[in-house]
DNA sequence: CACCATGTTAGCGG
DNA sequence: GCCGCTAACATGGT
C-alpha cells in the first residue's frame, strides 16, 4: 500500500526531526531484512549523523555523514515510527536506530521489504534503484517525456502505470484513482488511447499524486503521537476499496476485478 | 482451515 | 524484447 504519497509523508516527518541527529545505538531484530550482518551494520552506523533524507519510488534514503546511504524499502506492510527510546515497542522493530535525542526510529513488519546499506554518495548508483524508471513528479518528467514512455507500449495501461521500470512509485491504490480520474477503464491497451486521453492521464497522475501528498497519502499507522498529517487523504478516495459502493459521480456501484494480476477497482459508467 | 491482500521479482509460454 | 500469467516471499485477516 505504501506509494509515492504515503513514503513522501514518511520523509517529510524524518526531515523534522531526525535529520542532524546522531545514530547511538542499533537493534536488529530481523537480520534477514539486512543486505550485510547486523555486526557489519551496526559497526557502519553507529556514532554516524543523519544529514539529509530523501526518496525515490517507495524507497527511502537515509545519507550518513560517513558517506553511506540507508535504503528502506516497506514492501507491503512496512512502517517507520519515532519513538521515545524506553517505549516497548522499539523491542519489536524489524530494525532500530537509536538516536542521541532519546528518540529511535524504528522501522517495523519489515517482512518483504529491506534495510539494506550502502558506500556511497551518489543515490543513483545505489543497487536497489538503478532499475527503475522516472520520478513522474520530478520537473523534467513532461507530458511530452510521458507520451514517449507510453505511447508505443502494447499492455494494458494499469499494469503499466504499475511497472516501476516504465515509471517509478505508483502502486495499486493511486493507479485506480488516477485512471477515474482520466475516466480510462484501466483493461485499456495503450495502443488503443489518443493522444488526448494520455495526455489526460499525466495531469491526472500529477494532481492526484501531489494532492494526496499534500494531505499525508492513505497510510494508517502513525509516524509520531503528535503526527496529524498521515492519512489524511483516505476520505478523497474515490474508487479504491470501494466495491460495490455508489460512485460518487453518477451512484453506480464500484467494481472489481483482477487486471494484471491486481485487484482493479473501477466504475463502469464513468470510465471508458 | 484455506484463501486473499499487498509489492516485487523470476520464470514460462505466446 | 514485450506481454500476460503464475508462483514465491511474510504476515495478518477472514
Amino acid at each position: 500500500m505504501p506509494e509515492i504519497p504515503e513514503i513522501e509523508t514518511v520523509c517529510k516527518h524524518l526531515r523534522n526531526t531526525v535529520v542532524n541527529s546522531t545514530i547511538v545505538a542499533v537493534t536488529i531484530n530481523r537480520a534477514k531484512s539486512l543486505n550485510i550482518t547486523p555486526s557489519e551494520f551496526t559497526g557502519i552506523v553507529t556514532q554516524q549523523k543523519i544529514i539529509a533524507i530523501n526518496r525515490r519510488a517507495k524507497i527511502i534514503l537515509l545519507t550518513l555523514s560517513n558517506q553511506h546511504t540507508i535504503t528502506v524499502h516497506f514492501m507491503l506492510e512496512g512502517y517507520a515510527q519515532l519513538l521515545d527510546s524506553d517505549e516497548p515497542n522499539v523491542l519489536q522493530a524489524s530494525v532500530a536506530l537509536g538516536l542521541a535525542t532519546g528518540q529511535t526510529l524504528a522501522f517495523s513488519q519489515i517482512n518483504l521489504g529491506y534495510v539494506h546499506l550502502f558506500p556511497t554518495i551518489n543515490l543513483e548508483e545505489i543497487e536497489d534503484l538503478t532499475e527503475l524508471g522516472p520520478e513522474p513528479l520530478s520537473v523534467d518528467f513532461t507530458v511530452d517525456h510521458f507520451l514517449h514512455l507510453f505511447k508505443t507500449r502494447k499492455g494494458m495501461i494499469k499494469p503499466l502505470l504499475m511497472d516501476q521500470k516504465l515509471i517509478a512509485g505508483i502502486g495499486n491504490v493511486y493507479s485506480n484513482e488516477i485512471l477515474f480520474c482520466s475516466r480510462i477503464l484501466p483493461t485499456r491497451k495503450v495502443k488503443e488511447m489518443s493522444e488526448e486521453d494520455l495526455t489526460r492521464i499525466y495531469h491526472c497522475l500529477q494532481s492526484i499524486l501531489s494532492r494526496a501528498i499534500q494531505l499525508g497519502g492513505v497510510y494508517d499507522i502513525k509516524f509520531s503521537q503528535d503526527d496529524m498529517l498521515t492519512g489524511n487523504y483516505i476520505p478523497h478516495l474515490k474508487v479504491a476499496y470501494r466495491t460495490g459502493a455508489p460512485c460518487y459521480e453518477c451512484s453506480s456501484p464500484i467494481q472489481t476485478k483482477r487486471v494484471g494480476g491486481r485487484n482493479a477497482f473501477y466504475c463502469t459508467n464513468c470510465q471508458h
